[in-house]
DNA sequence: CAATATACGTCAGTGTTGTTGACATATCTC
DNA sequence: GAGATATGTCAACAACACTGACGTATATTG
């Protein structure tokens, strides 16, 4: 609780300090953002990502694979003919970074190597049929979990603020991005910090 | 292009093979999402997310730190007197994990602990108040590009789908979400894959 | 009070994924 | 043919996660 808290000289442990102190609200003609509630889209961002990553995290690693070999996995999936420039303009990578899970991919016979036509220097990457059924497998999981968050938003009670505006959508879908049984603690830890605001 | 593509018989180089293939659209009452729109979704949440930590990222590394620092000084400046064990639990990391880079951070004086009140086997933990300087910086970035995205969402141009529905929503939202410069790039290699499913 | 459980800290080793720097090879462009 | 470009590769390193094992302080319970 936040009365435990027995304000000593060099502690910082104001409820929720300064965090937004209206902060410019670019031109939101819908009255300004209300200071927490941006927060917890902040912190809801987080905890839908974790979520969103999590499914296709387990299932790789039971073919031994991560989330860098996902990625590779995902765009050469959806963009065939994808070059490895592309990727890494993509990825944002480096290639030695990129070139240590794509090994791993082709030796495994989920992606495989086309010399491009119109310039032989390229390398024109596409999924083999393994590793489209893999993909597909993967991107089910994660096209569900998001149809699902738009089609069923969270409603939101804790915040109270009903702002027309897209703040109480956002927070509907991030908090449908997570885990259900997750939600509950990510709503009791939120509301600990609207708590201590008051 | 696509038909670059020379229908080899091991290659699933299909535009963007399955996909979503009617994927159950969860009692959508608004008509069934369009599958490409949802993959655009997964992609743009990637490239938002990528965005969203590369701020903070660029800033920590200033001091030294990554994102595990970040994440720790978010959630104790938030929650002033979190114990080790709710961290844990809000960050799904082990207690090493956690333990190394608390200790950077307690070693610099970005955080302090204080030994539980009703259980002295608790470590409460606050910032300092350089921790909660810093804090406060991270944080406010972040919520800038959050407030601006829900602000000023980017309209839709690329699927065209004009869907009542949240779809269009958190499309605009995820791509008021990634860096102004590179929405072109994104929207353009997403118009990439709309334009091979034709 | 003694036994057990809990909260936390730490040592040691390992794996994934990112980085930098240097260098090689094939191919395209001028 | 010279130089730029696309890609591959070797080596070293760092951040951040993991497992397993063990230790200490404090709380709870029979």
């Amino acid at each position: 609780m936040s009365p435990d808290v027995t304000r000593q000289s060099t502690l910082a442990t104001g409820p929720d300090p300064l965090s937004l102190s209206e902060e410019e609200d670019g031109q939101a003609e819908s009255g300004p953002a209300p200071e927490g509630v941006t927060n917890d889209l902040v912190e809801l961002l987080f905890f839908a990502y974790r979520d969103f990553v999590g499914d296709p995290d387990r299932m790789l690693a039971e073919y031994g694979f991560g989330r860098a070999h996902h990625r590779v996995l995902h765009f050469v999936y959806h963009y065939p003919g994808l070059t490895i420039a592309e990727l890494l303009d993509i990825l944002r990578i480096t290639k030695q970074s990129l070139n240590r899970v794509l090994k791993d991919l082709i030796e495994q016979g989920h992606i495989v190597q086309k010399t491009g036509r119109s310039d032989r220097r390229q390398r024109l990457l596409y999924c083999s049929e393994t590793g489209a059924t893999l993909t597909a497998e993967l991107t089910r999981v994660q096209v569900r979990r998001v149809a699902r968050a738009i089609a069923d938003p969270v409603a939101d009670e804790p915040t109270g603020a009903r702002d027309g505006n897209g703040f109480a959508a956002a927070q509907g879908f991030l908090m449908a991005m997570i885990e259900p049984e997750e939600r509950a603690a990510v709503t009791s830890l939120m509301a600990r910090r609207a708590r201590s605001r008051r």
